[in-house]
DNA sequence: ATGACGGCAAAATGCCGA
């Protein structure tokens, strides 16, 4: 079984690319970020036509987050439990109330728990929405470590866009990055916590650093000077990542136009 | 300090992204 996750950066603009680069790829099963579509509006038809079947959570043009397989979708879960809200909306309401975002997706394909995870930007170190960002890790790594306390042998696949560059390896620049979100302290430690949970990175022995990046910004050139940051990644559970065989980051994707500014990183099952 | 690119919508500017 090949499993993907891609953060496809408005599924409707990319719908093309997305299907040809599931049949390229043999891939099973796709972990997607960042439809930027309602429910009603993602092009279910035709991943359909293409085989596979889709669950997708989407409440605005903002998130959204989907999975299509084509081996069975069983057990959706939408969010979390207890996943956080962000009420920068609510607070213009008359009535604040923190909005659960469309940033979270489980199901169960072929035995494999998948989520489909879209971790808040924390856009700066001074805005709420880091504050929120750091929340939201804590909570599913806490969520995370009672699925594997719940069943050991659990088969669990934490996907997606995780918008922390681990180590300094992970992006181009170091300095460009300090006193920003993705590479600081506290973020780097939520993302590390994952590991002592359990959940470690099943990629990074297939695609070993410096210069392995997942996403590259659209403008100044960043993909042709290979400026990148490494912020996509596929968490295994014990079970899950004793199966992995191969992993691999497809920057192949990442050229021409019309192309995502995030590269699928793909699994390969045993 | 800002913009570049690119996508979206209560669209021709603002919000968001990393």
């Amino acid at each position: 079984m090949r499993l993907a996750t891609w953060n496809v950066n408005s599924i409707r603009t990319r719908l093309d690319r997305v299907l040809a680069w599931l049949d390229q790829h043999d891939i099973d099963v796709l972990a997607m970020q960042e439809t930027k579509c309602r429910d009603d509006q993602f092009p279910a038809e035709q991943f359909a036509e293409a085989g596979y079947d889709v669950t997708h959570i989407g409440i605005n043009q903002w998130n959204g987050v989907a999975i299509a397989s084509r081996v069975g979708i069983e057990d959706v879960q939408v969010a979390f439990d207890g996943q956080p809200g962000f009420d920068r909306d609510a607070a213009e309401t008359l009535i604040p109330a923190p909005i659960v975002e469309s940033r979270a997706i489980a199901a169960t394909c072929a035995g494999v728990r998948i989520w489909s995870l879209y971790v808040p930007n924390g856009r700066s170190l001074s805005d709420p929405h880091y504050d929120y960002k750091l929340d939201w890790l804590r909570v599913l790594r806490k969520e995370a470590e009672q699925w594997l306390a719940a069943n050991p042998d659990a088969q669990i696949a934490l996907a997606g866009d995780w918008n922390i560059a681990p180590t300094d390896e992970d992006v181009w620049s170091p300095e460009f990055f300090a006193g920003k979100t993705h590479t600081t302290t506290a973020e780097r430690e939520a993302f590390d916590a994952f590991a002592a949970t359990g959940f470690t990175d099943v990629v990074r022995p297939f695609t070993p650093g410096p210069g392995a990046y997942t996403y590259w910004d659209y403008t100044q050139l960043r993909f042709q000077r290979r400026e990148g940051m490494r912020i996509d990644f596929v968490l295994g559970s014990p079970a899950f990542t004793a199966r992995v065989e191969a992993a691999g980051i497809d920057r192949e994707e990442r050229k021409g136009t019309g192309a995502s500014d995030h590269a699928p990183v793909w699994v390969q099952l045993g």
